[in-house]
DNA sequence: ATTTTTGAACTGACCAGTCAGTACAAAAAC
DNA sequence: GTTTTTGTACTGACTGGTCAGTTCAAAAAT
């Protein structure tokens, strides 16, 4: 159960990334964070070090997240399979937490912004469950021995974000399986042929 | 030959791209813009109504030469064959104007923002030239007839801007047709497999 | 009793946008 | 051919407002 510091942090964190999913860091306030949270302005430096300090650990806690999720959808399944799982789990993610995905998107690929550094080791931390997986498939035989495995999980990984955030903000009724089916069509190399081909 | 204007123009658009790919839209001041393109800050607004339209027809300018890249690469080839040449022409694209790529990327998925009518209006030009490409593949028997265009489109572009800017981020050493040859594999379902297929 | 939250006032830095004035080349008047 | 006018491009000090962060005494929750 968790104490009220942690509910009041929750809540905090919530405003923040969906304030900063609609309008970005920096055109952010700590008063709109702390109005939308329910909450007084001094609160949040009662529990933050500030503006900055929130951001790090928000995304220090969704990015934890992500790659548990990903890391468990993988665990003890044979490396195809693990592979459309992961997918499937990162989809889910998405649709779960829409905001969160945003701003991984917006913040992760600046030049050398203040937050560079942070995002791009903790994007790392995601890919690299995917990059874990294709490994072991390419290990199992499952894919090209000479696969250049970075740059594949790269791949996966932005191409389902971009998907992803598509589906939610284009067509947010559509189902996630839907959408999953089209993704591991494409992912393995199911779009080639002049008819559909479902064994 | 440009006129005076248009050349104070475009040292404009140089400076706040290059800043708004490292910094984001609200945390470069126009003060850090006009210095950097070497001129008082009074000419930024002589020469566009504010922070706003300089930044809108910016993204304008920018969509609209991604797209025409994009449509002439295309134009003239087979399906499978132009997409391969939309591929390059997107990577290509991405390695010489990378800043404005980023910007892409970042400001482009936001939730409900200033920009992202604008955005999502812009993006869908250059999506939409890939989406035409796979219409025309599917119409030629080269795709599967049930194939989501749109959907898979999104993916393409996705994918390749998300390679694109780890490339250069990561790698930007390594020569374009290696990428291109990577992302080529991928799209068209050649990872499969225990050994290395070069026909 | 102690921890946590409140709410409001305050500060100082920073920033978008303004505006009166400068520079200068080309046209018009002499 | 010299002087005057005109229009365009640019300048940079200034203004009004905004925002992160501080402070603190009182209230509420644990």
């Amino acid at each position: 159960m968790p104490t009220r510091r942690e509910r009041t942090r929750q809540r905090l964190y919530d405003a923040a990334v969906e304030l900063i999913a609609e309008h970005g860091y920096s055109a952010t306030t700590v008063d709109q964070i702390a109005e939308r949270a329910g909450v007084a302005k001094g609160t949040v430096y009662y529990n933050f070090a500030g503006k900055a300090a929130l951001f790090g650990e928000l995304l220090e806690y969704g990015i934890e997240r992500l790659a548990e999720t990903l890391r468990a959808a993988a665990e003890g399944r044979p490396p195809l399979e693990a592979l459309d799982s992961v997918v499937g789990a990162e989809l889910a993610f998405i649709g779960e937490y829409e905001a969160f995905a945003r701003i991984l998107l917006a913040e992760t690929w600046r030049a050398g912004g203040d937050w560079q550094a942070t995002a791009r080791l903790i994007r790392e931390r995601a890919v690299g469950v995917i990059a874990d997986v294709l490994r072991a498939a390419v290990a199992h035989g499952d894919l090209r021995a000479d696969l250049d495995v970075g740059m594949a999980a790269s791949a996966v990984f932005g191409m389902v974000l971009t998907v992803a955030l598509d589906w939610r903000t284009l067509q947010p009724a559509r189902p996630l399986t839907d959408v999953h089916a089209t993704l591991v069509d494409l992912l393995r190399g199911r779009i080639a042929g002049p008819a559909t081909q479902t064994p």
